[in-house]
DNA sequence: ACAATAGTATTTATAATACAATTAAAAAGG
DNA sequence: CCTTTTTAATTGTATTATAAATACTATTGT
């Protein structure tokens, strides 16, 4: 099991974490106290309690004497956080979930494209084009389809040299893996898709930022 | 002091925090270890454990026996983060980072307003009007110029009604505190401006998403 | 001289316990 | 019925002790 090498703190974040986002403990609920989750745990309180500071600082959960350990309201949770955006994959993405990954995605990939053409260095360059080879290999099943998308992704996010949009790839990425769960995940990438990802590279590669936006 | 009514915790956090952001501790560099941070601070071990925690959820810095406390690459740092904003704030933002901000915006503000063209309620819309008021309030010397501004893009975002968008009136705030400083500070909304925002705004009232997204 | 191994010291990780501070809820007083 | 006081539950902070991880050093065998 892969938390076993993670230490006790991590693992006791990653499983409230889950908890929270798979809405076992609602908004407004109350966590057990740390009394309960010590015992729960079977851990000291020096490990709850440093887990329940890990949570606070990702917005998740809020901590007053007498109150308890409370679930915030949503809006304060750090949706960005590469953690957070883990736990809403192990939780069941809704329709609702898929399109708002959708719609940011809509306002980030164009204008990172459009920043991708005008900044892109040499070996950025190189790194998309190596996910397209590798999506190139998909199509005749010699790679990972999927990943090999992701990586296109990834790799033009990288280029745009935006530290915003770099740090959005954890979004993205989290974003491409729901929307796989939704549409069959075993459909290799079609040849029609492999060309607009080409089509979006030259645009990029030869410094067309306003058609690689579009 | 602000700090005071915080606990010994977060005011660690928020100490340690700003002076990474600001470069203080530079990436790669090693902080006091827990024994010297608890001298410096005359604070418990818990307190400096609890503290550090907290950074590390935030993606700042990691934590190893015999290796100390390390400031990690920039790129794993949440920079959606409301505090690690803050502290951006606090330092001293550069061309390159007001930049960094507007190309972001400049993602995400079209689509949202998009998104509040279609799916905006009727209180969601009140409060941009509200914002509007404080505008127009504003070129006349009545309301603070910059605040109803904020509110303007804020309320937008909020009518988007996707949680992504929400979560991100933290950084749209932070980018036009960073605009704000590099502008000069004093000078009010013009009337031209004003009308810009107005013209935005039936945009959206009237269900008209691409044109508000232009 | 060199490489593999074992040992040592430093630092964080975890635990256990005690007491202080906060505050929601109950009890007392008017 | 309302206000104030008390109480008790819960987190906040401090202290001490031990375990585990690991960079560095020393040893040993070739």
């Amino acid at each position: 099991m892969e938390s076993s090498h993670r230490n006790l703190t991590q693992q006791v974040v990653h499983e409230l974490g889950r908890k929270i986002m798979q809405g076992s403990y609602k908004v407004g609920d109350s966590l057990p106290s740390e009394a309960d989750l010590c015992i729960q745990f079977d851990i000291s309180r020096t490990a709850t309690r440093e887990a329940v500071k890990m949570l606070t600082a990702k917005g998740l959960i809020s901590s007053r004497p007498r109150q308890g350990i409370k679930v915030v309201d949503s809006k304060h949770w750090n949706l960005f956080d590469v953690d957070v955006l883990n736990w809403i994959l192990l939780g069941k993405p809704d329709l609702y979930l898929l399109r708002h990954f959708l719609q940011l995605r809509l306002g980030i990939e164009p204008e990172a494209a459009y920043l991708a053409a005008q900044y892109a260095q040499e070996d950025e360059l190189a790194a998309i084009e190596n996910a397209l080879a590798r999506m190139k290999d998909a199509t005749n099943g010699q790679d990972d389809t999927h990943e090999a998308d992701i990586e296109f992704h990834q790799s033009v996010l990288s280029a745009s040299n935006n530290p915003f949009f770099i740090q959005l790839k954890n979004f993205i990425t989290t974003a491409l893996k729901v929307n796989i769960r939704f549409t069959n995940r075993m459909i290799p990438v079609t040849v029609a898709e492999y060309q607009a990802h080409v089509d979006i590279f030259e645009l990029i590669k030869n410094k067309k930022p306003q058609a690689a936006f579009d």
